[in-house]
Order: C-alpha cells, then sequence, then structure tokens
DNA sequence: TTCTCTAAAATTTTT
DNA sequence: TTTTAGAGAA
C-alpha cells in the first residue's frame, strides 16, 4: 500500500480511493473530512487520474482553503512520485468565481475592472437609495432591504423577477432591489452575492465558456456542503454537470449558516440529484475525549430536525470533567479564564497556542482583550472589525479603487472626503448628478470640462481640453494644508485654496492613475487557454521559489506610500485627529501594515480584490504571525471556529438571550441552530472544555441579568465539574 | 455650504 | 466604549 494511504480507517480509505462518479461524505465532526479530501486529491495526482488544474476544490474559508492546499502540498513533497503542473485550485466559493469573472466580466455586461462591494459598501448604496426615494426610514430599513436583495439573488432571482408573492407592506423592497442592481452596474461594482450569481449567469448564458470550464475541473470537491446555499450548489452542479465526478462532504449537525441561506436541502436532494452516487458515512471520532463527545452528542440530541447518529471513539476513559464556571459579572468570567489559562500552562504543560476562547458574538470580545491584556496573556483575534475593513484601511485604498475603476461613485466619494478639498456632501452630489446623467465617468466627465460649473473647477475654464493640466499643480499640498486646517479658525474657506483643494484631488488621482498604470500589466490573457494559464501560473510559483524574486517591478507599496503622504492623511494621523494618540499610533500601524502586505502582490486587481474577499487578518500576517501564532492563544466566534481544533476551549457567555441568542428565540428552527453551533464548538475541543456564564453583563452603558444558557442543562450532570464564583471581581 | 462639537445610539453569526 | 447623527458656528 502507498505510503499516503497509510493509517486510514475502511470507510476513510474507500472515500480516498473512490474515484470516477459522484460521491458524498457524511462527516461528524473529527471524523478526519479535511485528510480525507485532500488525501483523495493527493490520490487523484498520483495516480494520474488528474493533472493538478483538473482538481477544483471549494470551501467556506480561507483559512479552509489554505490548510487543504498545504496540506496537499506536503503530501505530494513526502512522496516519491513527482507532480507536475503546478497545484490545485483550492478556493471559497467567491474567491473562485471572482477569479472567474475577471476573465469573463465582458460576457455579461460588465468591465474587467469591476470593483468588488463589501457589506459596508452595499448597505450604505441601499441606505442612499431609500433616502433617495423618500420611503420611511423608520420601517424600510437598510437591513431589510439588504436581506431581501441577499435572498433573491441567491435564489438567482434577479430584479426583473417576478415578486407577485410579496404583500403589500413589502411592495417597495422588489423597487430597492431593481434600483440597487442599476447603481451597481453603473458603478460597474459587484457585491458578495454577485460574484455567485453572475458566475452562474455567465455559465447559462455561455454555453461554450461552461464547456472550458468542465472540461478542465474534472474533479470537483465541496468541503462543509451542509452550509450550501441554493445558488452555490446549482454553480457546481452546472459545473460537474459534464463529468459528474462530484465529491461533497457535510454533517447536518454542523449546518451553521442557514441565515445565510445555506439549506439541508443540498444534501438530502444529493442522492436523488445523482441516484448513482456512492455515500460514505465517518462517525468514528478521533479528536475529542468521551466526556467532550459525550456532552457534544446530548446537545445535538435535543433536535427534532436531524438524522439520528452517534458519534464513536475508541477511546477507553472519560477524559477531565467539563468544568461549568457560574461567574457573577462579565468582568470576572474573563478573570477566571485568564487565570485558568495561567494555571494550565504552568501546572499542566499546554502553550498559549493549545488555547482557544470562543464565544456567540464578536462584542463579547473586548473585555476578554482587556483582561488578557492585564495578565499579559497573548492572543490572536480572529474576525470581528476585520483588518480591511477599518476606517483608514478603506479611506486609502478608496483612492486606489477609484483610480482603478473611475466609474466607482462610492470610492470617488470616499476618497475626496479624505483630503481638505473644501468640497462638501453636495457639491461631491452635484459631480456624481452630472457624471452619471452623462453617462460618463467623473474622470471623463472632468476631461470633457463637464465639471466647469463646479466651485474649485471654474476658474480653470479653458484648460479643460488639455488633459494634463493638473500635472501643474503641486500635489505636496494636502500634506502641507494639514496642520493649518487643523489649527481650526483661520483656514475656513479663502477662495484660494478651495480652487486647489479640488483641483488638486483631481490631480492626485490622476497621478495615482498613471502610475497604477505604467506599474501594472492588466489582464491580458484573453487568448490563453485557460489550462495554459495554470499550468503558466504553476510554472512561475516555482520560479519564485527558485530564484527568490521574480516580482520586482512590484511598485504597488510606493504607490500606496504615495497616496498616504500625499493625501496629507499621514500628517493628518502625524498632527494628530482623535483624542486618544495611541489611536492614531494604531492607524498609522495599519497602514504600515497595508503597505507591507501589498509587498506579495505583483497585480492590483489581485490586491484590491483579496481586500475585499479574503479578508483574513492572520492571513495578512504572513510568516511573521505563523511564527508568532505558536505563543498566542486564540479568540474567535463559534461560527468561525468551524473546522478547526484545540487541545483546550473555552466557551464564554452560555446565557439565555446571548447563546441562545435572543433573535434566535422566537422561532423552534433558529434554536436548533443555536444548539448545532453549540455541538459545533463542543466538538472544537480535543482535552479540556469549559463553559462559562455570567448573571450579569454590561451591554452598552446598564447591565443585564441573564438564566443560563438552556445547554448547559442538557449536558449530563455527570460529565460535568461545576466551580461558582464567590467574588464579583471589576 | 462646510466643519465642528455635543449628544445619542449601538451590539448575531460571514464571504 | 466607540461610532454616528444632528445642530449650530464660521
Amino acid at each position: 500500500m502507498e505510503d499516503y494511504l497509510k493509517g486510514l480507517n475502511d470507510e476513510q480509505l474507500k472515500a480516498v480511493l473512490h474515484e470516477d462518479g459522484p460521491l458524498l461524505i457524511l462527516a461528524g465532526a473529527g471524523s478526519g473530512k479535511t485528510r480525507v479530501i485532500t488525501l483523495r486529491a493527493v490520490h487523484l495526482l498520483k495516480t494520474g487520474k488528474a493533472m493538478p488544474y483538473n482538481i477544483l476544490g471549494v470551501t467556506f474559508t480561507n483559512k479552509a482553503a489554505r490548510e487543504m492546499k498545504e496540506r496537499i502540498k506536503r503530501a505530494l513533497a513526502n512522496g516519491s512520485g513527482n507532480v507536475s503542473g503546478g497545484e490545485p485550485e483550492f478556493s471559497t466559493f467567491h474567491s473562485f468565481c471572482l477569479k472567474l469573472l475577471r476573465r469573463h466580466a465582458d460576457l455579461i455586461g460588465y468591465e474587467r475592472s469591476f470593483v468588488v462591494f463589501d457589506e459596508d459598501d452595499s448597505s450604505k448604496t441601499v441606505a442612499k437609495i431609500i433616502k433617495s426615494l423618500n420611503l420611511n426610514e423608520k420601517i424600510i430599513t437598510p437591513s431589510k432591504a439588504k436581506y431581501f436583495i441577499e435572498k433573491n439573488k441567491n435564489s438567482f432571482i434577479n430584479a426583473e423577477g417576478s415578486f407577485s408573492t410579496v404583500r403589500a407592506w413589502e411592495k417597495d423592497y422588489p423597487v430597492i432591489y431593481s434600483e440597487y442592481s442599476k447603481r451597481l452596474k453603473e458603478n460597474n461594482a459587484m457585491d458578495f452575492n454577485d460574484l455567485l450569481f453572475n458566475a452562474v449567469k455567465l455559465f447559462q448564458d455561455n454555453p461554450q465558456v461552461l464547456e472550458k470550464y468542465s472540461n478542465l475541473y474534472k474533479y470537483i470537491m465541496v468541503d462543509e456542503f451542509q452550509d450550501t446555499n441554493y445558488i452555490q450548489d446549482k454553480l457546481i452542479k452546472i459545473l460537474a454537470g459534464k463529468h459528474k465526478n462530484i465529491c461533497v462532504v457535510g454533517d447536518d449537525d454542523q449546518s451553521i449558516y442557514s441565515f445565510r441561506g445555506a439549506t439541508i436541502d443540498n444534501i438530502l436532494s444529493f442522492e436523488k440529484t445523482y441516484p448513482s452516487c456512492a455515500v460514505i458515512k465517518l462517525e468514528r471520532n478521533y479528536r475529542s475525549t468521551k466526556n467532550i463527545l459525550n456532552a457534544a452528542s446530548a446537545i445535538v440530541k435535543g433536535n427534532k430536525m436531524r438524522k439520528d447518529k452517534t458519534l464513536k471513539t475508541d477511546k477507553k476513559s472519560g477524559g477531565s470533567a467539563i468544568t461549568v464556571y457560574n461567574a457573577n459579572n462579565d468582568y470576572s468570567e474573563s478573570y477566571y479564564m485568564a487565570k485558568e489559562i495561567r494555571r494550565l500552562i504552568r501546572e499542566d504543560g499546554y502553550s498559549n497556542k493549545d488555547i482557544a476562547i470562543l464565544y456567540r458574538a464578536n462584542s463579547q470580545s473586548r473585555v476578554i482583550e482587556d483582561r488578557l491584556i492585564k495578565e499579559s496573556i497573548r492572543y490572536n483575534i480572529y474576525g470581528g472589525l476585520k483588518f480591511y475593513q477599518r476606517k483608514e484601511i478603506k479611506d486609502i485604498l478608496s483612492f486606489l479603487r477609484f483610480a482603478v475603476n473611475p466609474k466607482d461613485l462610492l470610492s470617488f466619494e470616499r476618497s475626496i472626503q479624505c483630503v481638505p478639498t473644501g468640497a462638501g456632501e453636495k457639491t461631491i452630489k452635484t459631480m456624481q448628478d452630472i457624471a452619471s446623467n452623462s453617462g460618463e465617468s467623473i474622470l471623463t466627465a472632468l476631461e470633457k470640462g463637464l465639471f466647469s460649473s463646479i466651485r474649485g473647477l471654474k476658474e480653470l475654464k479653458g484648460a479643460e481640453k488639455q488633459p494634463d493640466i493638473f500635472s501643474g499643480f503641486d500635489i505636496s499640498d494636502f500634506s502641507k494644508s494639514v496642520p493649518a486646517a487643523a489649527s481650526a479658525s483661520a483656514a475656513a474657506a479663502p477662495s484660494q485654496s478651495d480652487v486647489s483643494g479640488i483641483a488638486n484631488y483631481f490631480a492626485l488621482i490622476k497621478k495615482i492613475k498613471s502610475e497604477i498604470e505604467s506599474a501594472v500589466k492588466g489582464w491580458q490573457n484573453t487568448n490563453e487557454t485557460v489550462a495554459a494559464a495554470a499550468e503558466k501560473k504553476g510554472r512561475a510559483a516555482e520560479a519564485v521559489a527558485g530564484s527568490g524574486n521574480l516580482a520586482t517591478d512590484n511598485k504597488l507599496p510606493d504607490i500606496i506610500n504615495f497616496v498616504y503622504k500625499f493625501s496629507g492623511y499621514e500628517s493628518m494621523l502625524k498632527a494628530g485627529v482623535s483624542k486618544a494618540v495611541e489611536l492614531d499610533a494604531n492607524r498609522m500601524d495599519n497602514i504600515e501594515e497595508l503597505i507591507n502586505a501589498s509587498v506579495e502582490f505583483d497585480d492590483i486587481t489581485e490586491f484590491l480584490d483579496q481586500s475585499a474577499i479574503n479578508d483574513n487578518r492572520d492571513e495578512q500576517d504572513g510568516d511573521t504571525a505563523a511564527g508568532s501564532d505558536i505563543t498566542k492563544v486564540s479568540l474567535m466566534t463559534l461560527h468561525s471556529a468551524k473546522g478547526l481544533e484545540f487541545p483546550v476551549v473555552f466557551i464564554a457567555g452560555l446565557e439565555e438571550h446571548l447563546f441562545p441568542h435572543i433573535r434566535s428565540l422566537d422561532n423552534e428552527l433558529s434554536v436548533e441552530e443555536e444548539r448545532r453551533l453549540c455541538y459545533v464548538g463542543i466538538t472544537r475541543a480535543k482535552e479540556k472544555l469549559y463553559l462559562t456564564w455570567s448573571k450579569r453583563r454590561r451591554t452598552g452603558k446598564d447591565y443585564k441579568y441573564n438564566m443560563p444558557s438552556r445547554f448547559l442543562k442538557e449536558i449530563p450532570e455527570e460529565l460535568i465539574e461545576e466551580i461558582t464564583d464567590t467574588y464579583e471581581y471589576y
């Protein structure tokens, strides 16, 4: 038997050796499904059934995609047989679709320079639409409207779809959806849901493109299949339609994304779609102790909507008891965790990297972080306010985004507001209206002289036919003007600064644009076959690894640095904009980090793309973090913990109204989802599990009193060791 | 019309 | 505790 197949149990082996035809793997928590998926890819490669570019693996998080790529790489490196032709494609649904659309967006009526709107961008757009339609903002909220749009996009229903079923009080939503689609198109922008939607549309409308990709991706594997929604399932089925070599892995007990449209039906109907499919169950758990497994099973058994099954383990002894900590308030809850972490390290030989603290809501992290800082326990926080969502990062990037895609009105608005131009809401709106009414981008409108009525630009009359007029301006003006503006009174609005301000902004943008154009080669692989491109990419990667540096012409860090300096952002932060000095220092650090992160990209589009959909802080940290991770405790939500495992797991905030969350209580189905979430959390633990709750918790400015979570009562008492706070710690 | 200061609101989960 | 909205000042 080949080396890489050793140590697998019968079911795992069967799954790994399965070659052609559809395959459904029902894999319980900790049953080694990642290992199975990666080894299956390795097997296909080693036996020559597939070239690396013939394999497509789809996951939900970038973390999981990276992990699988790494494992395959390691397995291949260890073995004897050499496999050439690069690496298999393992990516998230969203990044896979984005790559696809970057190549073919023109076929569905987009420019290839389209931008990706993140949640923040699309919320803002929806809010603007609601305002412009004069709807009652109390009743029609952006979040409800967004939900409507999302729901329909996920069901592959476009804005022209039939909404005859909407109730009378919902009649405004289709109108908003329609306007939203129009605006996104005008901005040459796609939101997260469009990535999926448009990928499906691309394949449906262009059979020749579909043909090309279905021949390329002969083997498709989907991880966490229980979390796919309608359109994701559709995409995969279209793509796998020809070869039908589709392998999906899922566990109905770990379905925790129904709020995003995920449906368990995709698993249930898989066997109907592919009657010939093989079904393999992985029920042996290799991860957790008996006690942990029993507690998890006891909880998930409370769900009515599930396939009955029990995870088995070979472990003889039960392992440590599960610790339940009853805290008096959230401060002492954190204090207990910090104290216990120190004890685990001191007495039980664990290190920080073995430990994770999980919680239901991101807002819980602050109190915990404060405590860990006080106790000098190093930690790494995942999720929460993502790096690329930070104000200063979005500000700086908005200049780049606007320069790359001059139709992006949102980035135009954002970038111009970063700079003291003297142009405010009104002026910006006027320019946006002129541009969209004439069907031009902002920059074209400017060059055609359409902004001659704008204060600050009209003085330049007669110059509009010379596009390089702005090159004469001293573009360092913004950094100079900052201290004056900061010193309040004097520099309010003298007309001279008006003129230079707004014109200088455009000069700055033009300069960025020309820098980008001279530095970055666009997507020129139109005429290449996809396979050739993939192969080339593989070789390029090898070349980089071999020679050390290939990206010698990477000017991205220079360009970002240029924006940072000449927009006056740097001097603004140095002069101190916010009350707290640390906050400004922090922002400067973040921008430094942005510049560092950009070093790894030689294509600005790729850089901007990953800033929208690959928003993983740890990924950004690269080597340094991989090294420092070892010394850090992990903090994350229960959702983002899925797929991971830790020797020691703390789950904080097991209270009614927090976990299960209050917003899930009106609906038995969503309580069941909370219960599955709890199951996911518990099964992350290998050796020790701590469940904590707090009688009193500070939310905002006042306190809330909660009862212990129903989930705590569902765990058999004999598995639990209870500790109760004897004091209140602040 | 833009900028600044003060008061009020805000907290589910993610690509 | 931090971010946003609205009112008043320049």
